[in-house]
DNA sequence: GCGGGACCTTTTTTT
DNA sequence: AAGGTCCCGC
């Protein structure tokens, strides 16, 4: 069982036991279903209507909820297992889905199509392809597929003359097909007088010829995709409409408008085509349909959600969804779950007071009846490094006390503070688990190893032969390349095939023998992995077709024979994709290339089922939804941070960071950190941190700080503990040998100084960080620093805030110090 | 075509 | 700080 599926168990109060083997059989069961729920909790699990919000709040017993509904479905006899489809966002939360529902229900639960919005839809394509010109063997582009695509034809159109850069279009193409718009109907209403924007329609109608000609399908077009093909082909979407039956949406508050429609294609009557009429306001509304006899009405659907942790609008997630259900479903059931069995009630306030200043949203108050608990603690670092020790210490004491690693986790805000984190650990020699960071399908060697599989499984698919053709090196540069290309085009034919042809390239001996090796490899290839129709490939294929092309490719050779320490690290890294292979064919015998490739498309995270018993969870704020751990740092809480910059100017932005720090604050269980740093080194520079504007919207008497910004202030240097050598007996304050049970040890330590009006501080935060203002230093100067006494200042660099001097000192060397905010006086 | 070195941009979050 | 890109000489 799972962190997150034991406390949801738990979030019930009383766990609910049964028998899987126990067959069928109504009520006993049904009873044992509701034991241990809340009246709402009930309600949402046994209400029957053709349409049903649940109201979630964070840690309400959500999942728990969900599984039941599904297994009382069962039960009661009012679906086969097969009527069923469950959708989440991550694999994760399907995979603990699945694996709930299979307590509930057992075996069963096979039938189900319990997954996230993209296998589904992939799952469907891949049934559905040859209707509308794509083969089943299409491939899948993820992000840095199609930012590889966008590269080559923003280029090929020299569109960055108008300052379109891949990343830009790739994510304007995204919110467009997220808003289920394409090249042409975005051209219909496009400014075209505006010559950028007829060459981002260009490039937009360009790559999204290439992906139909590659076969292939980007994330977005996935389900963009199925909604198209529904749309265009009503027997094939009443296909969908007659098997799916009850529909059940999770996180419905992060859909996007393709994600909205396909929902709402699917719960349309069996046999009605009519067609959508689009609304002045740009919403789809549908028309009532006529009455229509059970079998062939609109599949029973069931959304849960919570505006309050809606964190995905940058990327087209539209919480109007979710706002305007009641509307889009007349007669729609809500129910509201409120009552939280997570954290404390400290925690609660908290997190009610900050997402308290989000205006514009219906007000929910998360309660509690197991008490105040802790007080939050906050930290003030002098630097990131300062802040990393302080979280080790922390980490390692409460550790002592008796807390599992593995219910402990640090959040942050974007993936590179975890670096700092990490070294601090490291050195610490703390066990830890990046979750969802940088991810091993995203390594150079493994995404080649993919390309060649990609080649074989799927030979329309141009990009992943250009990646592969000159990898290992033979030879073959953009010249030859750009003459393959040509000949393919001119003979019709696609680039996979021109390869066959190496002899009427025109190209040199040598590089025709190179591209005739590849192709015959590709071939042997082929020829194990993708057997003559009817047969079936034997579960090895695709491992031992990877091994055939990574060894007769001398892809690997070429790995060995360098002198790169790095690249035996990537020999192992193919060993273990191998090892991959070999894992998928085990628990899928009859999967063949195709189904592997779709599956590391769509599950790129390899740690998600691995255990993560332990050892500390680091992840980022975003990956943190829906999980929870007895202890939780939320790190960085500075301004830029989070709110992120970037956001911050962007309408909505601010409110959705600060949903985003409430989604943080609310995966606490028993213990909540609150840190940041007073600077912070970015883009190689150091920089002056801000606290958090939300750190003022949190009550004072909740937050106990251990070290506040005035403290760091007024003692300035704590100048890098990290620096120093640890503390001798490790960690501070370490507590007697074991033994105290979870929270008797917890008494929050005594200030390290004292620090005076806590409570005023609450709403003066920025105004008491050091700040020396224009202290102008220059050569020569003498100063004094609070901790490395007196120096004299050797020279000055930098720009205003950013102001370094550098300084020799008397006693303690020579340092480097930021004007602004170093604990210093000019003498 | 390849490798090395100077230079430049980057860091928001994800299926 | 690090990784990618561009440019040059071989």
């Amino acid at each position: 069982m799972t962190d997150a599926s034991a406390a949801a168990s738990r979030a019930a109060s009383v766990p609910v036991v049964v028998d899987p083997s126990a067959g069928a059989s109504g009520g006993r069961r049904d009873d044992d279903l509701l034991a241990g729920l809340n009246d709402p909790q009930r309600e949402a699990v046994t209400y029957r209507g053709p349409a049903l919000l649940i109201v979630a709040g964070a840690g309400s017993g959500k999942t728990s909820v969900l599984t039941r509904r599904v297994a009382s479905l069962l039960y009661s006899r009012e679906a086969w297992p097969s009527q069923i489809l469950a959708i989440t966002f991550t694999n994760k939360a399907a995979g603990e889905m699945r694996e709930r529902v299979e307590q509930l229900v057992g075996d069963s639960a096979r039938g189900m199509w319990i997954s996230t919005f993209h296998s589904a839809c992939v799952r469907i394509l891949r049934r559905e392809a040859e209707q509308f010109g794509f083969t089943k063997a299409f491939t899948i582009y993820d992000s840095g597929d199609s930012r590889a695509l966008l590269k080559r034809l923003v280029k090929e159109h020299e569109a960055d003359a108008y300052g379109l850069t891949p990343a830009a279009t790739q994510s304007r193409i995204s919110k467009l097909k997220n808003e289920l718009a394409d090249a042409d109907s975005y051209a219909r209403q496009a400014n075209m007088s505006d010559p950028a924007e007829r060459i981002f329609i260009e490039v937009f109608a360009a790559y999204q010829r290439e992906l139909q000609k590659a076969n292939a399908f980007d994330f977005d077009d996935l389900i963009g995709q199925v909604v198209y093909l529904f749309r265009a082909f009503p027997h094939v979407a009443d296909v969908y409409r007659r098997r799916f039956r009850h529909i059940l949406v999770d996180e419905y508050q992060d859909t996007n408008h393709a994600q909205y429609a396909l929902i709402h294609e699917l719960t349309r009557p069996v046999g009605s085509d009519a067609a959508p009429t689009e609304h002045s306001s740009g919403m789809m509304i549908f028309e009532p349909e006529p009455a229509a006899s059970p079998d062939t009405a609109g599949a029973s659907l069931t959304v849960v959600g919570d505006s309050d942790q809606s964190i995905y609008a940058f990327r087209g997630a539209d919480i109007r969804n979710i706002s305007e259900f009641e509307r889009d479903y007349p007669g729609a059931k809500v129910v509201l779950l409120e009552q939280n069995y997570r954290s404390t009630q400290n925690i609660l306030s908290a997190a009610n007071a900050v997402i308290g200043h989000n205006f514009d949203r219906k007000d929910k108050k998360l309660w509690t009846d197991v008490g105040e608990g802790e007080k939050i603690i906050g930290f003030t670092g002098y630097s990131q490094h300062d802040e990393a020790q302080f979280i080790a210490d922390e980490i390692d004491r409460i550790h002592r006390a008796g807390v599992d690693y593995s219910e402990i986790a640090v959040f942050y805000r974007t993936n590179s503070q975890s670096r700092a984190i990490e070294e601090i650990f490291i050195r610490s020699a703390l066990p830890y688990k990046i979750m969802g960071g940088t991810k091993f399908y995203d390594r150079a060697e493994i995404k080649d190893a993919m390309a060649y599989l990609v080649a074989v499984a799927n030979p329309a698919d141009e990009m992943a032969m250009r990646r592969i053709i000159n990898r290992p090196r033979r030879g073959i540069g953009d010249v030859t390349v750009e003459t393959i290309a040509r000949f393919a085009a001119e003979q019709q034919i696609t680039f996979r095939d021109a390869l066959a042809n190496s002899a009427s390239l025109g190209v040199g001996p040598k590089i025709q023998k190179a591209i005739a090796h590849l192709d015959e490899v590709l071939v042997e290839a082929a020829a194990l992995m993708l057997p003559a129709s009817g047969e079936l490939a034997p579960p090895t294929a695709v491992a031992a077709g990877l091994q055939l092309l990574l060894a007769k490719s001398g892809y690997t050779d070429a790995l060995r024979a360098t002198k790169d320490a790095q690249d035996e690290a990537r020999v192992e890294n193919l060993d273990e994709l191998v090892a991959v292979a070999r894992e998928f064919a085990r628990n899928n015998p009859e999967g063949t290339v195709i189904d592997f490739l779709s599956e590391v498309a769509l599950v790129a995270d390899t740690d998600d089922l691995e255990d993560a018993s332990g050892t500390v969870s680091l992840m980022t704020l975003h990956t943190a939804k829906g999980l929870e751990y007895d202890a939780v740092f939320v790190t960085g809480v500075e301004e830029d941070l989070i709110p992120h910059r970037i956001s911050a100017g962007e309408p909505g932005g601010p409110q959705e960071e600060r949903r985003l720090f409430y989604v943080g604050i609310t995966r606490a269980r028993k213990r909540l950190y609150l840190s940041l740093a007073m600077t912070r080194a970015q883009f190689g520079e150091v920089t002056v941190a801000m606290p958090s504007r939300f750190l003022q919207e949190i009550p004072a008497e909740l937050l106990h700080w251990r070290q506040s910004p005035g403290d760091v202030n007024s003692r300035g240097g704590t100048q890098s503990r990290a620096l120093n050598a640890r503390r001798p007996g490790g960690g501070i304050g370490g507590s007697g040998g074991g033994g105290g049970r979870y929270g008797d040890d917890l008494v929050p330590l005594p200030k390290r100084s004292p620090s005076p009006g806590i409570e005023k501080f609450a709403n003066r935060i920025p105004a008491k960080v050091r700040d020396n203002g224009d202290m102008v230093l220059g050569s020569g100067d003498r100063i004094r620093h609070e901790d490395f006494g007196e120096g004299r200042v050797d020279a000055v660099t930098g720009e205003g805030a950013k102001r370094v001097a550098h300084v020799r000192f008397d006693k303690a060397g020579p340092k480097k110090l930021l004007i602004k905010i170093a604990p210093i006086e000019k003498l």
